[in-house]
DNA sequence: ACTATTATTGATCATACGATCAACAAGAGG
DNA sequence: CCTCTTGTTGATCGTATGATCAATAATAGT
């Protein structure tokens, strides 16, 4: 007899429901995309009425802006942890574009082409993607300073060469994305393709992980 | 008094309507977008019912496909004529990379990022996906094949070099898509990129168009 | 123990989408 | 001029979305 369906879900601190409402528009988020991240679908995952979902969050639009911030920021803070143990500039670039194509986080790269999408119709999400891109070229542009400074890269405008690396790895796994198959060369084209922006020789980056 | 409005449109063949319905998608899709692309919508500009769009296309699903396809054989054909006059494949490769790269295209880029999106909910976008990006990767590769014939790149693998380029350019301009602002140095910099794939002097492709 | 607060629900509204079908009307063929 | 074909419409169905609101029930405070 205990086990009586309870009709209405365990109250909860406002802290606590907004904390598993997020979590939920997270993983659907990572699990089916961006679009799938619904009032409807939100709450089911959460085991609550949409309603209460409306209740918690401003809009759906703004659930998916921060739904997608965490999802990226969480990956940036990833990469950044596993390059700082790295010694160069140089082991740090090359270790960044590898662990960015190989594939292992297609579920981000389907937030992000969505994001893109979307935010054509979402200005809260554009906004979002926007300075989630910014921290990404921050990142990058720090280490490519970095190699500047000692003298491993010949280069200038540390910027721009950010910018056009980032592109490079999205455009890249956005094709993957449709494209699964030759997932291949990827790698090592993309370290060439960078040794010529960074006056490199070949192969000084070490080529495909 | 002529100007009564008529409640009808006027009877057409089904050749020509059809064509008018395919047109009004596809202004649409460059528009605003592919999403626009629905029942409603194609019929209002078309300036019939939605139900005599629904007897004229299978289904909107195979309408969008249809319309991506329509939209990007044009871009693949315009920029072949427009590297075709052409004397050498380094003089090609940087006229290709200078005109996709140059803004004029954002609409295009727009059907692209949505197609990348919705294809994964519409199969037969993403199949239509799929053909388009493997015509484009044929036309590149063709323009690599040569220049490693006539000893102007030091290369193998034209076809992998084709689908980094398009990966390149795809990426760099869906992130002008949503940072439109500094569209600046994209050209240049890619140049230098794409030398280090192809083992160029540096500034070979020459710089910014 | 009683009350005030508020987390939560059920019902409902308005909108937009794709799709179907009987009925109408414009033109073609005899 | 009449009839048959068919391009075209209006109405309608089913679904999915975001959003709002009065009512309920569980907790916190006294």
């Amino acid at each position: 007899m205990s086990g009586a369906p309870r009709r209405s879900s365990a109250r909860k601190s406002p802290a606590e429901r907004a904390a598993e409402i997020a979590e939920a528009a997270r993983d659907l988020a990572l699990e089916q995309g961006l679009t799938a991240v619904t009032l409807r679908g939100v709450a089911a995952r959460t085991g609550v009425t949409p309603a209460l979902v409306a209740h918690y969050e401003p809009s759906m639009d703004a659930l998916a802006a921060t739904t997608f911030a965490s999802i990226v920021s969480a990956e940036i803070s990833e990469v950044e942890r596993l390059i700082a143990g790295l010694p160069t500039p140089t082991a740090r670039l090359a270790a960044l574009i590898d662990t960015l194509l190989d594939g292992t986080r297609d579920d981000v790269t389907v937030v992000w082409v969505e994001a893109w999408a979307l935010g054509r119709s979402n200005e809260q999400l554009a906004a979002s993607v926007r300075a989630r891109m910014d921290a990404w070229q921050a990142v990058v542009q720090g280490v490519v300073e970095a190699g500047i400074a000692s003298g491993e890269f010949q280069a200038t405008d540390a910027a721009s060469i950010a910018w056009q690396l980032l592109g490079m790895i999205d455009g890249l796994n956005a094709q993957a994305l449709v494209r699964w198959g030759d997932a291949g060369a990827r790698g090592s084209l993309t370290g060439h393709a960078v040794e010529g922006m960074l006056g490199l020789a070949r192969g000084a980056l070490g080529g495909a992980g």
